[in-house]
DNA sequence: ATTATGTATAGATATTTATCTATGAAGGGT
DNA sequence: ACCCTTCATAGATAAATATCTATACATAAT
């Protein structure tokens, strides 16, 4: 038997030979002429290398070899169902894989998104890496995720990105710090004191320094420390103060004081991020479908900034 | 997803391509230059609608639907390769259906052949016509038959015989009857009684008739009567006397006598026969082999013509 | 006899396919 | 930097496939 040639439509024509025991009959319900079929099934015939129907006295028997071909063609049909549906799944955005590469601080409202889509849709997998902006960028630019939570989003020509939440930021200072009490601070007040500061590219560093560079402003002293939790604990324990997302900080945790500073608003904002010179899962266009349809149900709404129309995902 | 123009090639070509995660080696494992199989990849990619392989950094990845399909195609080739293995048993003959048709009286020797071999092949089977010889004629002539035992064989273009055995006449009388203890018989002396015969056409009755017109020989007095079986009874309760096949009696019987006709000698042969212009079963062929293997084993030795090599089985 | 129905075969053709060779681009290793 | 390997793409082509129409043939029905 030599499978080679042997076309899935070819199984097709034969089955419903089988079925309606004619040929006529089979060409009539697939649209085809009557020798078509007829010739399909030589066809097929030859490939198997062994009769598989037998015209009688006008009549057509299914020999032997058709009858146990008709049922291992049953079930690979089953198979291909099977698959069929799974295809209709992963369309459906239900199934699949939607990687999700993030910076740091995005880890911390991100989540709030994914809980509820995952459980929405419990068999799609959501690997998530979680790196700073520069080793995101490098996955971004091989390509490696479906999605990419930008800061500040990268300039590729492939590249859509669309803003979906705002990203304020708050000075915290130790509880016991001098300024902690004063009514009236203002950004320059600052300066004197030591900033623990996350490593260079970092958004919100980016973002800081920009404001102080364009205010003519400088730090007198600063530590690098590589995370927002490092530096949420190093405020805690006085090691100096800091500038951080709002969305790091927990609004019940007093073992630091967010200071209000009246002369400085710093706010950037979370973008969404996915290249359009490749394929993104159908898991992924249906996470970002969930997400503009639902930002405002998951996330502190004051900061939502639902832009994810922007996004070409049909 | 577009099943029509999958050909199984494409899956094995497919299947390779994941297994080895390269291209290139599949080119190589298949004998195909590697831009054949990169196109190949591309076409069943655009069947089923779906990324299957990613090529990243210069690295392979199988997609979640490639990987899925992948599966199918092992239950898929799984289902084939049992397919595969029941045309061998096909072929080989050890499956498969052996239909034969015969004369009555060869149903008395048929079966010695036939439990034997279904005993050596049990999933063969062996459905049996058995009628008059003009009944198996007509079967002949439609050819629903795969192989057909006459003891004239009728002549037709397609039609191969070859004897195998001899098939002896003999007289047999009541137990009491005038010529039962009369040593000398000859034939002309057995015309006054009644005798019982099989209906016209008979292979039996043929014989019999024509070589008492080629002797110039009268029967006085005949009834005719449906089947061998009928004319041995009726033999022994005294209704007259009667030709039979010497494999219609049982030896051990002692319910009637049989004659020794100095003069005469009536024997013709049994044939298969087999029509050519049509295919013959695998399990047919086989049973022909056997037959010719083992004729000598399960048949009355004296009576074996074992001349089956006369036909072309090959 | 005539007609209708179901198949098979022959001949024709546009499309698809399975291939190839040649070439280019991207990464990995020395 | 340079070579090697891996893939992708383009262009070319012979073969096969999937069709069709037209025709012939056998049987069943009228």
């Amino acid at each position: 038997m030599d499978l080679r040639h042997i076309s899935f439509r070819l199984l097709e024509v034969f089955m419903s030979v089988v079925k309606t025991r004619s040929i006529s009959e089979t060409a009539r319900r697939l649209h085809l002429t009557q020798p078509t079929v007829s010739l399909q099934i030589k066809r097929l015939q030859e490939s198997v290398g062994e009769p598989l129907i037998i015209m009688q006295q006008k009549k057509l028997y299914v020999s032997e070899a058709g009858v146990e071909l008709y049922k291992t063609c049953q079930q690979v049909f089953g198979h291909f169902d099977d698959y069929q549906a799974y295809l209709t799944q992963l369309h459906g955005g239900s199934r699949g894989r939607c990687k999700i590469a993030m910076v740091n601080t995005a880890q911390y409202i991100l989540p709030k998104l994914l809980g509820p889509y995952s459980r929405l849709n419990p068999h799609v997998e959501l690997p998530l890496e979680i790196g700073n902006r520069s080793q995101v960028l490098e996955r971004f630019e091989r390509g490696d995720d479906d999605i990419y939570v930008f800061s500040h989003p990268p300039s590729l020509e492939h590249a859509q990105a669309a803003r979906f939440l705002q990203n304020p930021l708050e000075f915290i200072v130790p509880i016991n710090h001098p300024l902690a009490s004063s009514k009236k601070v203002k950004l320059v007040d600052l300066m004197p004191y030591r900033f623990l500061l996350r490593e260079n590219g970092s958004a919100t560093r980016m973002l800081f320094e920009s404001e102080l560079q364009s205010r003519g402003l400088v730090l007198s002293d600063t530590v690098q420390m590589a995370s927002n939790e490092a530096i949420r604990v190093a405020v805690t324990s006085g090691m100096g103060i800091a500038v951080l997302s709002r969305h790091v900080l927990v609004k019940e945790d007093a073992s630091y004081n967010v200071l209000s500073v009246e002369d400085t608003r710093l706010a950037s904002y979370w973008y969404f991020v996915i290249r359009t010179d490749r394929h993104i899962s159908h898991a992924a266009r249906n996470f970002l479908k969930f997400a503009q349809q639902h930002l405002d149900d998951y996330l502190d709404e004051p900061w939502v900034r639902n832009e994810l129309h922007n996004l070409t995902l049909d």
